[in-house]
DNA sequence: TGTTTAAAGCAACGATTGTCGCACTAGTGG
DNA sequence: CCACTAGTGCGACAATCGTTGCTTTAAACA
């Protein structure tokens, strides 16, 4: 198995002559796209390597070989996912900013077909998505931190405020309520949640001592 | 109990007379034993019917037959699950209720192997597992709900306390953090998580007015 | 104790999944 | 323009998954 990995070129020295050109960024792009297409058709149960080599036109043993296995074919997706330019909703004010960014989210999860679900789904299934998810949701809040450094900034908040916590306790409970939970979506949510991560905030909850404990 | 006798939900021909008898609830309860020791050592990528069926010393028919698929399987789990006596933590304060609370779901998500991270999993894949899991939490939430109760009534919090919401808002970033984001465990998640929901509580986060609030 | 009959065991099957060797296409560089 | 070769297409293969008809076991009841 692993073998046949490290075969003959196995080795794979990293100043390897690869290939730009164009028929293997067009394939990729082609398959990449048909597993969105599928996971949003079938969701992720209904997601087969067969099924997005034959809607990309391109046979199973280039799937196989190029991304292994789904895991590496979603992984490949996250990846693509944060080569945009995404920025965070700048209102004017902490709480309209996180419920700004909560109803992105919110519509996210709730849209029908939701390809965000079925790749949080697909996620558990394989350590290389799952690590590539990861790096995506890190990019993702690491870019949400200018609504906090902005409150800051406006006085809306004490220096020295954790701004992932702050972002975290958010929209932590849209995901919970939406991905987990599985509750029904109720369309003030998002700024509910936003309305208590502000409270928090305002009262302090994230402001992050030198070294005292907060329990 | 009752619900242990009655098996999984699929085959259920109303009049038909049933067998509670020894060899049913004795193969069940091997067959549920099999399928989380099996996720707790492989995950959920590595189970398998046969393993599970192997493991049980069933064979393979048996499973598919009474249980379908492994959803099935996964859903009988959580039914079973919720057949305990659990209660949450009552340690005099809210805050200190909640730490307790989020100290168990910390336990419980980093614990190696956690067989709750792989039903979470598990649970999206299969409709069945995933209702099974709604009920299994809407369970332990309505039992938690004493929790803002007992609160209240200490005068801790105002009365038309949203008690779902706070109980929420408490828990979800744990489970964010360490399910969804994948983050490292940090220790004093659970106690910040904690005193944060409190905050916001403190602060009326969650008091709900009479009517539903227009727009 | 004997009869009845759910439920489990068993073996074989079709369908699907993933792998391998080889031929071929099309970028890449001369 | 031609030679080279990474990357793809193709077909066949083993392994696994889930199903089906039938037989056997054992709980339920007289």
């Amino acid at each position: 198995m692993t073998a046949a990995d490290l075969g003959p070129e196995g080795t794979r020295p990293p100043p390897t002559r690869r290939r730009p050109g164009g028929r293997t960024a067009r394939i990729r792009q082609q398959v990449l796209d048909a597993v969105v297409a599928e996971l949003g058709e079938h969701g992720y149960d209904g997601l087969t390597t067969d099924a997005v080599a034959a809607r990309a036109g391109v046979h199973r043993t280039t799937v196989y070989r190029r991304w292994g296995d789904v895991g590496g074919l979603l992984a490949d997706v996250f990846d693509a996912a944060s080569d945009d330019d995404w920025q965070p909703p700048d209102t004017g004010s902490l709480e309209s900013d996180l419920a700004a960014l909560n109803q992105e989210i919110h519509a996210a999860l709730t849209a029908r077909p939701s390809v965000v679900t079925a790749l949080i789904a697909a996620s558990f299934r394989s350590e290389k998505a799952a690590q590539a998810q990861q790096r995506l949701w890190e990019d993702r809040y690491a870019r949400c931190e200018v609504i906090v450094s902005r409150a800051v900034r406006r006085g809306e908040l004490p220096p020295r405020t954790d701004a992932r916590r702050l972002l975290v306790a958010a929209t932590a409970p849209l995901y919970h309520q939406l991905v987990l939970l599985r509750t029904t979506p109720d369309p003030h949510m998002p700024g509910q949640a936003a309305r208590t991560a502000a409270l928090a905030a305002a009262a302090g909850a994230f402001t992050e001592p030198p070294s005292t404990r907060g329990a």
